[in-house]
DNA sequence: TTGTATGCGTTATCAT
DNA sequence: ATGATAACGCATACAA
């Protein structure tokens, strides 16, 4: 492959020249120039991206670190940041499914030197070490982290006020009885929910029975074996709140199957608001995250640290969850139950939670 | 941040013996190894990977580049990517939604230096020049590339095959009025797509007029409009083969909306089988794709042209679409309709294509 | 306006 | 076994 010094002899002129004249960084004559331009574009010279960085100390690469890409709810976060940074001309550099501590440390490692800014998905447990150490080396950004770091820029997710509202949901619809459907456990999106959940029954006034809350894992079989579970309890809940839309849309599944009718039999209310949610039968009542956005989010931000222009405060921000009426709880809200395109409902004629309800959502409440 | 020479400084050795020990790559006093290493871990020393591949040649990086990474095809493909990148140790550099010839050299050469090779998906037209230009440079593996470039690798779906045993499917259950619903126009999978539905009505003798071919992007939204044109159509055919899941999950969706029952009425197949699809009601009868294998197997292939041995004959890989039976149809097969466990139906056992039937895959036949 | 020379942080080739 | 030192391909401060 040629290099910048082939270019240069090409062209007769030094390789400052073609430096110059490549990157428009200081007046060469029009004469030179067009020399150059024609020797690089001979040559079909590409610039070795690798020992300009090592020069200029940037890349144009953000890394990203995540724990894996599994479901709709990663690849649409991956995408949003993908999409934000080619806004930017920038490119990511992925590296997920870590499950421990090594395996993060030595994936940020070897990304060392190759990327300006990283941002890093630390939803699960044990990985806040991995944070303090990252820290301070480079411009980090950090998607749902269990733990607010000092001075670290964060997003995340407003899941308790987004599940207390679709709990509350359901108890303005006059469900007494409404079970749970867990996340995996020692998952903060899970845990959260969860709370939100606990929190919106004993605002109630009701019970909080461990028998209402079954364990699932966000997979669409735990929801199967959960319907089983449900349906062979004493007392059947006349609604359920599965904290992601895999699990609820397995649910609807099973209940039909088993020859109850949602809503009329049991309501189903999920999270997420996955693109079929809508499209399944009863069209799914959810709550909306917006992964996309939250990826969007996390790139921009990272990048207005980069410009150096990032102010200290508001290191946190909480993407709204909001819930969305559509037919799996049986309140079909004029002029939602036959919306079918897609992301289009105004958020704002919505219930639910905001970015500006800041203290509810505050962690372990 | 520390670089060698602070750590050769810290540990009183060269930097060359820094090296020297980091990469175990030359025999050093153990003394001396354990210098070296304390110190290391004293000043928390990260190598620069881009100083460091700029004199080794190698990043253990690999380019991946995409039209889109919108939908579960393109996310899974990328998860598959880098679940085979990670088995080795190889991180993927992402750079996706390019629309034409030129975006795609830019990103391209913005990824010079930096990778080891390149994934390339160029699905759709006018993107072959790209592919004659970056061809030469670095070691290239393509997915889904509408023309076979000599001398490079590809990695491909069954398309045609898959389709026509899905469009035989239908035959074979007696129906007789078959309409498709087609994928975006210059798309290579839905062109393929549409040619083995063609085929299979010419094989059995079946009318092609063109009123039975409706037109779809392959999103939700043309879903619900092809259901009304099809419902509006004079002759109402008795099956649609719709060129992908989300579509077809549209249809069954807006044909419960009319009134219509599926299979009962009217019989819907898909192409993709998304997760979803077995959840849905009636479960969806489909083509399967394995978008995550069809990553993978990219991936593990430039890293066969990385170590040099790779073949020369046999660069073209297709990978089968096979039928998945489950209720979409009507025609419930023992054994499939109950089956709600992932992806674990023996695709052994079921019709469909091979990647051993090339013949009749072959393009343009 | 253009060329020379130094440095970026490594690895690798020589010596010693 | 270890230390100088020359690449790697580029950007840039300084000279001319």
């Amino acid at each position: 492959m040629a290099t910048i010094r082939d270019v240069a002899e090409a062209a007769s002129v030094s390789i400052a020249t073609v430096s110059r004249v490549l990157n428009k960084k200081a007046r060469v004559s029009e004469e030179t120039a067009r020399r150059v331009w024609t020797a690089a574009a001979e040559l079909d010279y590409w610039p070795n991206e690798a020992a300009r960085s090592l020069t200029t100390n940037q890349t144009h690469v953000i890394g990203v670190l995540l724990p894996d890409l599994h479901g709709e709810f990663f690849s649409e976060v991956i995408r949003g940041i993908d999409q934000a940074a080619r806004e930017s001309r920038y490119q990511i550099l992925v590296s997920s499914s870590h499950a421990d501590h090594d395996e993060v440390m030595t994936a940020a490692k070897s990304m060392q030197g190759r990327i300006d800014g990283l941002i890093f998905m630390a939803s699960d447990n044990g990985l806040a070490e991995s944070v303090d150490r990252i820290q301070g080396r480079m411009p980090l950004v950090l998607i749902n982290p269990r733990r607010i770091v000092k001075g670290t820029a964060s997003l995340r997710i407003g899941n308790f006020l987004g599940a207390r509202e679709a709990v509350n949901h359901l108890l303005r619809l006059g469900h007494e009885d409404i079970a749970i459907l867990k996340g995996p456990a020692g998952n903060i999106d899970a845990e959260e929910r969860l709370r939100g959940y606990r929190h919106a029954l004993a605002a109630a006034d009701r019970d909080l029975g461990a028998s209402r809350e079954f364990q699932g894992d966000f997979l669409e079989p735990s929801g199967y074996r959960a319907a089983a579970e449900i349906l062979g309890s004493r007392r059947r809940p006349t609604a359920v709140f599965a904290c992601n839309d895999m699990m609820a849309i397995a649910l609807i599944s099973a209940f039909g199957g088993a020859g109850l009718k949602v809503p009329e039999d049991i309501a189903v209310v999920g999270f997420d608001d996955v693109a079929i949610a809508r499209y399944i039968h009863p069209p799914l009542t959810t709550v909306r995250v917006e992964a996309n956005q939250l990826g969007q989010r996390a790139l921009r931000r990272l990048l207005a640290i980069l410009s150096g222009g990032e102010a200290e405060g508001a290191v946190e921000e909480v993407l709204p969850a909001t819930l969305v009426v559509r037919e799996s709880c049986g309140a079909s809200l004029a002029g939602y139950s036959t919306d079918y395109s897609r992301r289009k409902e105004s958020p704002g004629s919505m219930p639910g939670g905001t970015a500006r309800d800041s203290d509810p959502e505050a962690r372990g409440d």
